[in-house]
Parts: structure tokens; sequence; C-alpha cells
RNA sequence: GCCCGGGUGGCGAAACUGGCAGACGCAAAGGACUUAAAAUCCUUUUUCCCGCAAGGGGAGUGUGGGUUCGAUUCCCACCCCGGGCACCA
């Protein structure tokens, strides 16, 4: 009789038909389960795959079905929102309406990604572009306007102009936008919306220490940064117009060796201090600095002619504009102290400006000639009462007195801007206030949400929401007084959908509220989450902040949303990174229609740890399918083995290298998820079964088969429930218990120990676990080979770690 | 420039606590089966030297040093690659 085959795609679709209707992974809210929660990063809605998608569903979609045999309640909702169009299919998307636009992309990610990531909880399938979530969303927009924590305000913001919208900062990427790469970003003045995200400044930096360990670290480092909180002193110096200048330093301890003060060419008292051509000057600074991509901008200045007095020591000092000085941060101006600022002393070396110290090593003295700024924290001298003092003693001292005499105060100035929300773009949520005339801003009346977006758009791409161009969605009545009045039409930033995203997932048909705050309290913080490392500062951060603004608005218990952490690799195809712009993704049909489902999910897993980059190389994917082919041939002919017969030693090897393998791969999910390791250890048990296939009993077969099919569940569904099907047995394979180790069986009979003359290995022993020191040395010392080499040299030391290891030392 | 990662065969990688470097897989070579091919199964596969052979010896985890009986693993310096931040006062 010819050997079964085996056929993936009839192996996959079968069960897949059969497994439709099981709610599989439902979570059973308030069972006596211990509760589990995973989610990753969502599906890509192009109905192909996004290629570092597939490695995230690999990774979760194996470590979800692992928990749910240990008798977890798992959570492992299949959703998406709106961000991430791909370029080359945002012309197509913007042509349809979106809700039209993500039904189609369901129904694509249906035939697919289902058989693929395997995910059955689709009760919590949510959409963004649904009516339903943009009402949520807006509600969301109205609480925080009703708080101030929405606001609106003409402001410089950054602009893309080929997706003709504007960005986030956290979307800015080297001075070009996030989507398109070689396109500089432009600085425009609009009227925006904003969320006031650096309200929660300190708590998002401070909260991070309930983090530590749960994160990456490098995720942590990388939010630190960019919340960029410093401490210091905001000090006025008074200009010869009468007017001040306020300045903010980390060091105020330097303030009497300032010798200049430095403004921003954007600075507003610029145009007081200096004529029409200075004006000019300065304009061109902004624009050429808006012209140079990233990377070091020669520093330039020009004097105004004006002088400012330091208030500590009543010095006049020269009023400067520096291309150097950033209006965004801190005050927009500067006092440079050159001896002890690095930028301030290039700047000043350029331009003659005086250098003098004030800040002396504690073991040192005063340079007078400085080559380069010494900037490290000293004895302040030279600076009155304060002569004499550590920097940080002379820095409390000083921020008293500015505080007492009125012209400064101690203060904290942030990296982090409030978050710009408004985009210019058809896609997204519309914005739910009405602007009137005679009432200013209205917020839309709960009870008149969702406002949804029309359906009929002519989309021109050309700077402005192509809502404006909508007649019947712009002129409304005011809710107020009834007038004539504008709907807002900016839309917002899709980030703020994935912001609370999985919230809905835990109630996701609440029609009352966004969802119910005891069904959050059951299943928050999210135990573990995964994604890759390119959201670290943007939607890590968002819902970060959402969390919290939700949690003063009395929606949820938790002050983090996300317990932990893990940031995947990405799949590389062809030497290049998988990008969204780039739009060179996998089609999922491809590998899954070729391999199957199976073989495209354990080759993700197999080729890498999954915190590293993949190359998704046919060649690998090919060996995963023989491995499966492998299994499933030997699985199908030894199904029927009688009982009975084969050799007691060979059963013996069998049971031990499967106990070891089920120890090990226990291990693996239990604490790292080194899953490529997994594989290998049941490619090395396949592999031992297959050399002693011959002289094994029934019985143990029998054992061995069942176990392998339960090991293979997480990694490969559909083939572990074929060979649980041919095997006999009932029901849904990883609906059953993961099977236990047994560390008596996994245990070898005999230690084999290394015997090293001088750290070279020179042999093997074997001998009983727990031989005593002294019988190994003794064992070890009269080896033949060892006396050999030993040869009447003088035995220094012997060194004896029993059951692994004998290392002797000779002299000469 | 600063802050994180990382560097191991032809390739992806393993070695989890300082204890046999290269598990597992890919590619390659040889063999079995076959009229033939595919598929499958078996064997070899870090490298150099000695040997007909069994076998034996040396080198080897980016480079140089150190600690240690023993280092891919720990320490110091340097080189290279990847990522983040980059005038943040």
């Amino acid at each position: 009789m010819p050997e079964k085959q085996y056929d993936h795609t009839q192996i996959e679709l079968k069960w897949f038909e059969r497994w439709q209707d099981a709610a599989l992974y439902r979570a059973e809210e308030n069972s006596d389960r211990p509760k589990y929660y995973v989610l990753e990063m969502l599906p890509y809605p192009s109905g192909q795959l996004h290629i570092g998608h597939v490695r995230n569903y690999s990774i979760g979609d194996a470590l979800a079905r692992y928990k749910w045999m240990r008798g977890f309640n798992v959570l492992h909702p299949i959703g998406w929102d709106a961000f991430g169009l791909p370029a080359e299919n945002a012309a197509i998307a913007n042509r349809r309406h979106p809700r039209e636009w993500t039904l189609a992309n369901i129904a694509a990610m249906k035939r697919t990604y289902r058989r693929f990531a395997f995910s059955y909880d689709w009760d919590r399938e949510i959409s963004t572009c649904e009516p339903e979530y943009y009402r949520w969303n807006q509600w969301f927009f109205l609480k925080m306007l009703e708080r101030g924590m929405a606001y609106r305000k003409k402001a410089l913001v950054n602009w893309c102009s080929e997706c003709a919208t504007v960005l986030a900062n956290e979307q800015v990427v080297d001075g070009c936008c996030w989507r398109h790469e070689t396109t500089p970003v432009e600085q425009r003045a609009l009227e925006q919306w904003f969320f006031r995200i650096t309200k929660y400044a300190d708590q998002l930096l401070d909260d991070i220490s309930q983090l530590e360990g749960g994160w990456p670290d490098r995720v942590l480092t990388m939010q630190r940064n960019w919340i960029g909180r410093s401490v210091g002193t905001e000090a006025d110096f008074t200009l010869d117009t009468g007017a001040t200048v306020r300045v903010f330093t980390t060091r105020v301890d330097t303030i009497h060796g300032a010798t200049c003060v430095i403004l921003a060419p954007e600075h507003p008292l610029v145009a007081t201090l200096t004529d029409s051509e200075g004006a000019a000057r300065g304009k061109a600074m902004v624009d050429s600095r808006a012209n140079q991509g990233p990377g070091d901008i020669v520093k330039e200045g020009f004097f105004t002619g004006h002088y400012a007095m330091n208030p500590y020591s009543g010095e006049r000092v020269p009023v400067w504009i520096g291309n150097f000085v950033l209006m965004g941060y801190g005050t927009g101006a500067i006092m440079a102290v050159p001896a002890h600022d690095e930028r301030d002393f290039e700047f000043c070396t350029k331009y003659g400006i005086a250098i003098r110290s004030v800040i002396r090593p504690a073991d040192g003295d005063l340079d007078e000639q400085p080559g380069a700024a010494f900037t490290e924290d000293g004895i302040v001298e030279r600076s009155g009462e304060f002569s004499g003092l550590p920097s940080a003693e002379a820095r409390r001292r000083m921020n008293e007195k500015a505080e007492r005499e009125g012209f400064g105060q101690a203060a904290i100035t942030y990296r982090l801007k409030d978050w710009g929300v408004s985009r210019q773009r058809y896609w997204g949520t519309p914005i739910p206030v009405i602007h009137c005339e005679r009432c200013g801003v209205v917020p839309v009346p709960e009870a008149d949400l969702p406002v949804v977006l029309p359906i009929d758009v002519n989309i021109t791409g050309r700077g402005r929401s192509p809502l404006e161009d909508v007649p019947e969605f712009v002129n409304v009545q005011c809710p107020k007084c009834e007038g004539a009045a504008r709907r807002e039409t900016d839309t917002m930033d899709t980030f703020v959908d994935s912001s609370w995203y999985f919230y809905r997932y835990c109630d996701p048909r609440n029609a009352g509220l966004p969802f119910d705050p005891a069904k959050i309290a059951y299943w928050f913080r999210i135990d573990q989450y995964i994604g890759g490392v390119e959201h670290a500062i943007l939607h890590l951060i968002y819902s970060r902040f959402f969390t919290k603004a939700m949690r003063d608005i009395g929606l949820v218990e938790n002050d983090e949303p996300v317990a932990n952490l893990f940031t995947q690799g990405m799949v590389i195809r062809d030497g290049a990174k998988m990008s969204k712009s780039k739009g060179n993704v996998v089609p999922a049909d491809e590998s899954v229609e070729r391999h199957g489902a199976d073989t495209s999910r354990m080759f993700a897993l197999f080729a890498a740890p999954p915190e590293k980059d993949v190359d998704w190389r046919d060649e690998g994917v090919e060996g995963v399918y023989r491995f499966l082919g492998r299994v499933y041939r030997f699985a199908t002919r030894n199904a029927d083995r009688k009982p009975g017969g084969g050799s007691p030693e060979a059963g013996r090897k069998a049971l031990r290298k499967l106990h070891q393998t089920l120890k090990k791969i226990t291990e693996d999910f239990e604490s790292r998820w080194h899953f490529n390791t997994s594989i290998a250890a049941i490619m090395e048990l396949v592999n031992e079964l297959y050399a002693l296939e011959n002289e094994l009993s029934g019985d143990v077969m029998a054992e061995v088969l069942e176990k392998l099919a339960l090991l293979l569940g997480p990694f490969a569904p559909y083939l572990s429930q074929e060979i649980w099907d041919e095997l006999g047995k009932p029901g849904i394979v990883f609906q059953q218990s993961w099977p236990a180790y047994d560390p008596e069986l996994a245990k070898e009979d005999e230690a084999e120990v290394v015997i090293q003359v001088n750290g070279k290995v020179r042999g093997h022993i074997s001998v009983a676990f727990g031989t005593s020191r002294e019988a190994l040395e003794k064992q070890a010392l009269s080896d033949v080979k060892v006396q050999s080499l030993l040869n009447g040299k003088q035995v220094a030391k012997v060194i004896v770690i029993p059951d692994k290891l004998i290392n002797i030392v000779v002299k000469g």
C-alpha cells in the first residue's frame, strides 16, 4: 500500500472548515481560570499581509495556543485600525468610503489571513473605520474638550506635501515624513487641534518605573529621551529697550560666565530689536534650517546692536540672534556661557565673543584660556555671593534668589510637545465640533454622535480637507443658537484610533459607553503585548497617555495599559526591510498556498529568535515543509501499531528523548520565547524516532505519537489536529492539556564526564550520577590516554565538577 | 558626537549559570531506491597538518590585551555593522 503523502491544502482546509463554528480562544470572563490576554499589533488591512506581521502573528498565535493548553483564559483578538495605510493603496482608499474599503478588506483578510493567523474570536473584530468606532473616538474627544485636554490654536505644524496633511512631531523622521522618507517636511501656520499630552509628561516619565522589567530597556530609554525632562531655571534679562527676555538654563550656576544672550531667529522680540534687514536675515535662517535636512548645521548668527542685563551680576551683555537656538524648546532664548557649554563655545569663538570661566574642578584651578568648554559640575567662582559653592548648591541658592527677587524661578521643561491631532484628510474620524460665528466653537451634542463621513467626496490632494467641498457635510445648524454654522472639517490622526482599540476588544458591542469599566478591571493591564519596536515612541506613548486620560475620566483603574511588551523583529526579504511606504510585502497567499499555513508560521518561528529580524528565504521554508511531511508520514504509518513488541532499550531511549523535549519546550514557552530552539528540539526528537522506528513497541509508539501531536499544537495546529485524528483521539487537539514532563524519564542513565588536561578535552568517561569527586579523580588519572599524556609530568592540581568535568593541571 | 544592541562555518543559527564551540535547519558532495527523474532514506560537511587506514595533532567565536585550572560567555582598549537621539541650552 502506498504511503500517505502530506497534503497541507487538504488537511488545513478540512480543519479550517470544521473549526469555523468552534468558539476557540473565546475569553470566558470571570471564569475560574487564570486570565491571560495576549495582544498583537494589527494585521495589515490590504488583503496582503504586511510581512512584519507574519512574524507578529506567528509569535502571538503560538503563545496564545500554548497558554490555552495550559488552562489559561486567553483573549486573542484580531482586528485593526486605519493607520498604516500603504502609500500605493492610499489613492485607492481615498477614493472610496473607508467603511466600504474596510468591509472589502475584512473579506479579503478572512480569506487569506484567517487560516494563517488562526484567531476565532471574531466577536472582537473591530474596525476603527466603523461609525461605532467613530462614535467613541468622538466621545473621547468631547471629554477631552470638556476637561481642557483638547484645544485649538494657530501653530506652526509639520506639513507633508505628499500626504497633503499635517504630521505629528512623532511622525517626522529625519526631517521627512514617516511615510514619504524623501519628502522634506514643511512648516505651516494653521489652526490645529491638540491633545494636551504635556500635562501628563511627568506621569509618563515617572510611571516608566512601573514598566521596568516588563518592557525592553531600549523602548523605555527612547521614551525617556522623547519626553526629555530637563530641570533648570528660567531667568529674565532686561533689555536696553526696557523689555525683558526670559532664558531657560539647566546650569544657572554658570550664569556669571554668560557673555551674551542669543535669541532664536523666530523669537518674537527679533522684530523689535532689528531693522528690516535684520528681520530678513532671521527669516533666511529659519528657511535655510527648514530646508537643511538632518545632520549638522553650521552655526551662524549676528549681533542685534542691543544689550541685556544679567539679573544676577548686573552685567551688560550683547544680544545676538543664532540659528542654533530653537524656538520650540525652553523659552526660545538662551544665555551663552562659552566657557562651560560646547555649543556656546563654538559660537562665541567664531564671532569673537568674550569667554570667561566661572567653574573650576573641585581639585583644580579656573581655566583662564579654555581651549574647549569645561561642562562638568565643579566649584563656582567669580560669582559674587555664590563664589566657592559647589555647582548643585549654587543652583539651589540662585533659584531661591530669582524667586525672591521676582526675576525668575526654578523651572522644568520638556522636549515632549502637545499632540497635534488634526488631519486634513478624508480618512479618519471627523472632529465633532461646529464653528458658529456667534457662539464660537460648539461641541456636537452627544446625542448627535457619531458624525460620519459623507460618501461622495472628490479627493483633490490639494492640501485642504476634501470635506470642505461637501456642502451638506459642512453647512449645519449651530446646536446652541440654531443659526447657520460650519462643521469642523479636520479629521483625527488615526493614532487616536490605535490608542485605545484594545480596551474596546474587551467589550466590542457596548452601545452606551466605549466599554464597561468593570470588564476592563477584569482584563487589564494587558499581560503581554507584542509589536514592532518602530512603535516605541508613537503608538506606545499615545496609548499610555490615553490610558491615563481615561483613568482620570473614570473609565479605567490602571495607570498603564501594558504590563509586558515584547518587540519582535522584522521580516526581511531580499535584503530590504519590509516597509509600508515601500510596499514590499509578501502576499500571504503565496506562501500559504504553496506550503500551507502551518509551514509558513513554523518557518517564521524557526528562522531566528523572535526579537531578531529574519530573512524570508524560500529555501528555508522548504526545509520546514519537508520536516512536517516527515512527521506526517511517520505518524500515519505508525498510528495503527499493535501493542507489544520492540526492545525495552529503544523504548527507554525514545521516552527519554520525548521527555527531554517536553521539558525544553515547556521552559522555552515559560521563560524566553526562543521558538527556534523549541522547533529544533522537536526535529531532534523526530530524527531520534526515525532511527528507532522499527525497535519501538506499540505502546511506546502510541505514547510518543500522542505527545508529539500535542507538542506540535502551538506551532502547526492543523497538522497537529490531523495526527490527533489519525490516532483516533477525539476532540480538538489544543483543547487538550499541555503534556507534563516526567523529570525521572528525562534523566540520562549515566553522566558523561569530560576529561581535560590543562583545559583541553582529552577524553570522556561515563559514570553513575553522583559519583564522588575522589572516585572521579582516581578514574581520570588512571585513564590510559591520560596516563600517556601525563608521561611522568607532575600533576599540580585536579579540578572536579561532579557529573560534568575533570580538569587535570600539569606542570612542565 | 551621545545612548542602546550586535559581530560564531558557504548561509540562518545553537551553546540558558564561566565547563566538550558549531545543536537544528539550508546549501553542497557522495550513496541507496528508480528504466529515468522527482520524492524519500542513509552518509559526509569549521579549518589546517600527519597517516593507506583506524586514528592522532594544531588553530579557531571581529582585533589586541587581561582575569581564570578553564572564556563565545567576565574585565579593559580598539575595529566594524545595525538601531535610536542629535544643536533640547
